[in-house]
DNA sequence: TGTCAGATGATAATTATTATCATCTGACAA
DNA sequence: TTGTCAGATGATAATAATTATCATCTGACA
């Protein structure tokens, strides 16, 4: 198992060939083309650091100053759920804590947002011979599992939404 | 590689294994023992859902009803600090989003919250085959690398908290 | 060109978390 | 047992991120 850091001139090839056919996929998800959502994906895919929603905005607001910071957040949140923009943040938006200090990872269900520990023998003998990522000293690392509960997959009549693993959504106050 | 759920009652054996010598390290760090430590310490190691600081405070005000929230976000941080819980959620307190749709994982710098992409060839293919989490249909997975950046590791002097990856401290606002 | 679902901008509201500050209390020494 | 004091606590204000509201605007398609 190799680990590589992903490099910049690729992700540059990458950005120009998804941009190429972004407004097609956009009326093929049932959304207009705005300049402000071209502007916002355009933003995004210049970006290698992962921005939050007011970095966007700021970039995009170069060129069209009066972009409102509601709009850039809606708008990723949009592109989440239509599968063009992934948010690297967990799935929820208060701080979650954890007593258990055996090795261990998580599963969180995408629609309830309950976690459960889970352990996976050998894993993290084998990541621990494997990770050497040039330019950082590992310290450590943890697996999120996205996945759907028994319950929520019985219950859940509602129409999944089309990705479901893109964090969109508002955690539920348990 | 087996996937494991972690149950409950091994779970409640290694809660009170835990409790047992709670004060003796809490001196052992130079922190006073408190009632309300205690009491949130308790009440963390008696839940296996990864509460929030809301949901601990009610568990603690059952028997100690004048502790305030401020307490409780306070001491958790400080029980992350000294080792003793983990926080579940990222190092972010803000949503980062990600243009790369490709699958990759990611490195984070515990002190300055950079996030680069990384590739792990033959990692997804192991997980693939591997995860078999009952009670849950797993969607897709992800990895995140804490670490420490050479940037970091060479200009940051300042003495290293003693539990970086604890998650404890602001992101700053880049 | 007209219609309208959906998008936008401005702003208020909400929510989680942290800061402030006066007061209190474990821990330790006398 | 008591005195001292660093650090903890509670109450509350402040901050910051995100979402809701709503009047207005605009792509998309007929």
């Amino acid at each position: 198992m190799k680990l590589k850091i992903v490099n910049d001139s690729r992700r540059a090839a990458y950005a120009r060939e998804r941009m190429a056919e972004f407004a097609v996929r956009c009326r093929a998800a049932g959304l207009p083309v705005t300049p402000q959502r071209m502007a916002i994906i355009e933003a995004l895919l210049g970006a290698t650091d992962h921005p939050r929603a007011e970095k966007i905005c700021a970039e995009v607001r170069r060129r069209h100053p009066h972009v409102s910071l509601a709009t850039v957040h809606r708008t990723l949140e949009t592109l989440c759920r239509i599968g063009e923009a992934r948010k690297v943040t967990a799935l929820h938006d208060s701080a979650r804590y954890d007593g258990n200090l055996e090795p261990h990872h998580h599963v969180v269900c995408v629609r309830c947002r309950r976690i459960r520990d889970v352990e996976i023998a050998g894993l993290d003998a084998t990541l621990g011979g494997a990770i050497r990522a040039p330019g950082f000293k590992p310290l450590g690392w943890s697996l999120e599992i996205q996945a759907i509960c028994d319950d929520c997959a019985n219950s859940g009549e509602r129409a999944g939404r089309s990705s479901e693993t893109g964090g969109v959504g508002k955690t539920p106050r348990n």
